[in-house]
RNA sequence: GCCCCCAUAGUAUAGCCUGGAUAGUAUGCGGCCCCGCGAAGGCUGUGGCAGGGGUUCAAAUCCCCUUGGGGGCGCCA
């Protein structure tokens, strides 16, 4: 692996550098200065004479002469390029790596909770929705990937205004569309509900009395508006299935608020000392408040102090949030009570928080990662401080908000894009579902075009699955920070850089392999002359790297990008080398390196969640 | 008004944390390649770090300013 090379030489480079000037510099930080080469030839760079030029009091391209000595090795051959160190990958790296490379990240044991997407259990998933479903997805494959122990965690808040909106509008008669699906029909009715809600005054108070009613758990409101929330939940759970997006457990707010986790949250905020009842003079009399004006995140804002308990005693949204948080965490220990709620098509079981359940261990992670939009910075922040100021510091760090930027169409002749909004509607039209619709009827057409001779059903499972890559690579290929500008045409491009395009160059090397398998019996040498070998064996060999570095810095986009060049790679070597009819030699040595390809592609496809399928 | 994020070819993006040689990729537009393990492919040409200042031997990368885009500043979430 070109990780290992790169410790190797780092190392070494630390103990010349001692050994050669009295300079003391740490093999991790030397490791920073071993890169891949920039330059024809070069696998990997070595900059560290430019570093510490001006300690050893030498230039550049001296100190690099005299460190190489003692940095010898049969991997490589070095070059001293006016004070880089330039290594070329000896023949030596190239048939070790085939033949000996397994890649594995160990368990590490470390528990995190992922939590995505959080739709409101009252409407359709929109492409907005769909981008944080995917990018949760990618992130916990990372993780998972890398060793952690993962729980997927879904929260659904279902005590909201709009929940109760999209209840009154059931509860006054509204009856389901046959052949429509539930969360389809339900997000047309809270449109209309919310409409009305702002025109008519009785309306209004009609939803608030419900939205009382859903919070202090009465008993019939409470029951219909989970039965409601179900239903929905389970129609928008065939949406994200459909695109491979799993989970294992749904935490729901109504079961946190009505079994006293919230509660004792606050509680516990206020022994700490920072929740607090604000007196008579302030602007907040009655109600309970942190104070943050004084930290230094919010010292921009002319009152930073957050409302936890409004003055009527109604915990606000954040209260509910910092419990749920700190529960996870391990900091509160009151035992929700889970049951199960549905088989998922990865045979997965879902769980679901309920009151008549049984205990279960979903929560006492050591990290928390929450994957939530842009526009709730502000609030994120404010559980992160105040879990710091309460003196849970670990914890206050070890608690991350990913946050991903907006989705937005990109409206026809005009330059203006319109915002997706769930209240007013403007995702009729650009569902998840209807964009999935879409991309497989697209994938159908073109593969009914080009076999001819495939089986209806062959064809739909196929379509299916690449339908699905193509939108979920248009997702994930954009950092979550970027703002994401909808473009029906780009989202289901089926070539270039897309998911199919990884698709197909899997099911090229596949194929490859069925028609002639690897002889187990051949005992002789592998051999690797043709530069598209070499470059092929280079890009497989910096998986572990990338991989590490995406699940460090949360960056899935990273193992899109890599799984890019790893199939372009494959692609070029494709067209370069024949694998089978050649001489026994090069045709087995390219067979077990088209199967390392392979394996490694899986891998990318596996936490990229595009499915892997062998025809297309 | 104040704060945060973003700005890389016609378009969409990687690289920025940790400064180094020729800024990587796709698409678009132009050329070439199906006798051959599947052309959803390969090869090749074209074209880019918003503007200005600073730090440095060296800046897409670090700092400051300007401009443009997005978001936030509730007893909403």
């Amino acid at each position: 692996m070109i990780i290992e090379i790169k410790k190797e030489i780092s190392g070494k480079a630390s103990v010349a550098l001692e050994k050669e000037y009295g300079i003391a510099i740490a093999k991790e930080e030397v490791l920073n200065l071993v890169q891949d080469g920039g330059v024809e030839g070069v696998d990997v760079e070595c900059r560290i004479a430019f570093r510490v030029a001006k300690d050893a009091k030498a230039k550049p391209a001296e100190i690099a002469e005299k460190i190489m000595p003692h940095l010898e090795s049969g991997h490589y051959t070095m070059k001293n390029a006016n004070g880089y160190i330039n290594f070329t990958l000896t023949e030596k790296f190239y048939t070790d790596f085939v033949g000996k490379y397994e890649h594995r990240f160990a368990k590490n044991g470390v528990k995190v909770i992922v939590e995505y997407p959080s739709v409101n259990p009252n409407k359709p998933l929109h492409i907005g929705h769909l981008r944080n479903g995917i990018i949760g997805d990618c992130i916990a494959n990372l993780l998972d990937y890398g060793g952690f122990d993962v729980v997927r965690m879904d929260y659904i808040d279902d005590l909201g205004l709009q929940v109760a909106q999209s209840l009154w509008a059931c509860m006054r008669g509204a009856t389901v569309e046959k052949g429509k699906k539930y969360d389809m029909w339900l997000g047309e009715k809270y449109v209309e509900a919310a409409r009305m809600y702002e025109e008519s005054a009785d309306v209004k108070r009609e939803v608030e009395e419900l939205m009382r009613k859903l919070e202090e758990g009465d008993e019939t409101v409470s029951r219909m508006g989970r039965e409601m929330a179900v239903q929905c939940v389970e129609a928008q759970k065939i949406t994200l299935q459909r695109l491979n997006i799993f989970q294992n457990v749904l935490v729901w707010e109504s079961d946190i608020v009505h079994a006293k986790l919230m509660r004792n949250g606050l509680d516990l905020l206020e022994k700490k000392g920072i929740l607090k009842t604000a007196g008579g003079d302030s602007k907040y009399a009655g109600c309970k408040i942190i104070e943050l004006s004084g930290h230094p995140m919010f010292k921009h804002l002319t009152d930073a102090d957050k409302v936890l308990v409004r003055a009527n005693g109604v915990a606000t949204y954040t209260a509910k949030d910092i419990a749920f948080q700190m529960w996870k965490l391990g900091i509160i220990k009151d035992e929700l009570l889970f049951d199960k709620f549905s088989m998922q098509k990865n045979g997965a079981l879902l769980f679901t928080s309920n009151a008549k359940g049984q205990q279960a261990n979903f929560s006492n992670a050591k990290k928390v990662v929450n994957i939530i939009g842009v526009e709730q910075e502000y609030p994120q922040n404010v559980i992160k401080v105040s879990l710091d100021m309460a003196g849970f510091k670990e914890e206050a760090n070890n608690y991350r908000h990913i946050s991903y930027g907006h989705a937005t169409l990109k409206a026809e002749r005009t330059s203006h894009r319109k915002k997706l909004s769930g209240r007013k509607g403007t995702w009729i039209g650009f569902s998840a579902d209807e964009l999935v619709e879409e991309s497989v009827s697209r994938a159908h057409a073109l593969i009914s075009d080009k076999f001819r001779d495939y089986g209806e059903e062959e064809k739909k499972g196929i379509s299916e699955a690449v339908g699905i890559s193509a939108i979920r690579y248009s997702f994930i290929r954009l950092g979550p920070e970027k703002e994401l500008v909808f473009d029906w045409e780009k989202a289901l491009s089926f070539e270039g850089d897309s998911g199919p395009y990884l698709q197909y160059a899997y099911a090229r090397a596949v194929h490859i392999l069925d028609k002639e398998t690897i002889d187990d019996y051949w005992d002789g040498k592998l051999v690797f002359t043709e530069k598209s070998e070499l470059q092929l064996i280079r890009e497989i060999a910096k998986f572990p790297e990338v991989c590490a570095r995406a699940v460090d810095t949360y960056a899935p986009q990273n193992m899109a990008d890599y799984a890019i060049k790893l199939c372009s790679a494959f692609n070029s070597f494709y067209a370069a080398c024949r694998v089978i009819g050649e001489e026994k030699g090069v045709s087995e040595s390219r067979k077990r390196l088209v199967k390392k390809y392979a394996e490694a592609l899986e891998a990318c496809l596996h936490i990229l969640g595009i499915p892997v399928i062998r025809n297309m």
